[in-house]
RNA sequence: GGAGAGGUCGCGUAGUCUGGCCUAGCGCGCACGCCUGGAGAGCGUGUUUCCCGCAAGGGAACGAGGGUUCGAAUCCCUCCCUCUCCGCCA
């Protein structure tokens, strides 16, 4: 969420940054009238409760029965007044909340400018894609062909989007988290195990809600929502802290499930592993002072690219435009390892600096060293790497060409030792 | 799921029966000052957050949300959470 006074004091600024995102900028005047509105009844209501307190006091203090009398009633019609403007005023509010709450952050004035994501910008390639002497295939042949991925149970016990994992291809996926969370908290972060389902305020201060709802699994009975990324219980673990400075940064990671419905894109990347409802992931997760966040940005990038280097994957990083950037992003990399069997990138990761954005919406602050008032901190997420996608990537770049899979060295201690994957 | 006890200003508590003098006392902690060679003790002062306002000042919050009332920490209702015991259960 934006801070109320920058779009009182520098609406231009708001305003440009939507046309930045292709979006449009109309949010904001409503916000000012609404804002406007809103002052109007605060004034007129308080001056009255002002009034009333201090004739409720009178009154028990008053002797005087006829005079006492006079006073209660005419606190009577000034107390019908207030409610009618407690509840215009409430409305108001939540009008404002309702805009608020769904204009993005504002973007990174170093984050480049771009109508979409064929305007992201390629900062660099790292390793060689790997020249195949032999016609790689997609890993939607290699998994059933070696008894690792079942697309029709997955079906059969809940339906499209949803695959089974079987024997090496379970143990695979296992070993990429466990080994991810052991790289991670070699980076210095510290492992957290979470809910995998959290309540609405949870997911409003991640920025999921309400913009996002219609991607989320709710259960109605308990009112509670499956998270659609570990990003969502790690912030919400510190909704409505106060740290002290010197207990900054906090470096965390979590593998948790992640549960999407997918609504937006229906119908694409269908087949295979890429898309599903259900996906594993390990995360990183910073809060920190609003001065570390810059530095913190490019430490979770190097992170995660050493993730994808230790596998030995040829990566490439990018940095989202404007019209790409995510709802909370000030500012993003990108992470994507070439998959030979599909013949495209695939984004792996996606690490990003919100700046106070979160923070506001969780209300997490910190308390400055030297004293004095406190302060919204900083928060950064990145995908410590997606399971799916970095399966695909292990398959479809270890496949040999007998169909067999060669397990990365580094994965290997997980594996049971395990060097080759064979039908 | 049943029974009971609770949720108050960082922590611990008082206040709730008997509504107004309670945004709220006390202790601890913390900060600053005095004192001291220095420290401690002692003494003094201060110590929540948000909102409206140029300011003076004002409003709001005692788990959350409703209600009663001129006026609610205090009375009523709903919900949430914690603890103890019982039941059930991986």
């Amino acid at each position: 969420m934006l801070d109320i006074n920058m779009l009182r004091e520098q609406p231009d600024l708001v305003r440009q940054s939507l046309v930045k995102r292709q979006m449009d900028a109309a949010p904001v005047d409503q916000v000012l009238e609404l804002d406007a509105q809103r002052r109007v009844f605060i004034q007129e209501a308080e001056q009255l409760k002002a009034e009333r307190n201090s004739v409720s006091k009178e009154i028990g203090r008053s002797k005087d029965a006829a005079e006492r009398q006079a006073k209660i009633e005419a606190m009577r019609l000034v107390g019908d007044r207030i409610s009618q403007l407690d509840e215009q005023l409430r409305q108001v509010e939540e009008s404002l909340h309702g805009v608020l709450s769904v204009i993005p952050n504002i973007p990174d004035p170093r984050t480049p400018l771009g109508k979409d994501e064929d305007e992201n910008v390629v900062l660099r390639n790292v390793g060689q894609p790997r020249q195949f002497d032999f016609e790689p295939k997609p890993h939607w042949d290699l998994g059933p062909a070696l008894g690792m991925i079942d697309f029709e149970q997955g079906v059969k016990i809940t339906g499209s989007r949803f695959y089974v994992l079987s024997g090496p291809g379970a143990r695979l996926q296992r070993a990429l988290i466990a080994w991810m969370l052991d790289l991670h908290i070699r980076q210095g972060y510290t492992e957290k195990y979470t809910p995998f389902m959290v309540k609405a305020q949870t997911l409003f201060g991640a920025g999921q809600l309400p913009k996002f709802q219609d991607n989320l699994y709710h259960d109605i009975e308990e009112d509670l929502w499956m998270v659609p990324t570990a990003e969502v219980p790690l912030t919400g673990l510190h909704m409505e802290d106060v740290f002290d400075e010197a207990s900054l940064p906090r470096l965390y990671t979590a593998y948790t499930p992640c549960f999407r419905r997918e609504k937006m894109s229906a119908g694409r990347d269908v087949r295979g592993i890429k898309r599903g409802h259900q996906f594993d992931k390990v995360e990183m997760y910073i809060f920190c002072k609003p001065e570390e966040s810059d530095a913190m940005l490019e430490k979770m990038r190097t992170d995660a690219e050493q993730t994808c280097a230790a596998l030995g994957l040829p990566y490439r990083v990018k940095q989202l435009c404007t019209g790409d950037l995510g709802f909370g992003a000030r500012m993003t990399y990108d992470i994507e390892v070439w998959s030979p069997g599909l013949q495209e990138w695939l984004e792996v990761s996606s690490v990003s600096n919100d700046g106070d954005f979160q923070s506001r919406r969780a209300n997490i602050k910190y308390r400055p060293a030297e004293g004095g008032k406190t302060r919204l901190l900083h928060t950064l997420n990145g995908s410590g790497l997606g399971m799916p996608r970095t399966l695909i990537a292990v398959l479809e770049n270890y496949q040999q060409a007998d169909g067999s899979i060669i397990v990365p060295k580094v994965l290997r201690p997980w594996m049971g030792g395990v060097e080759t994957i064979t039908p």
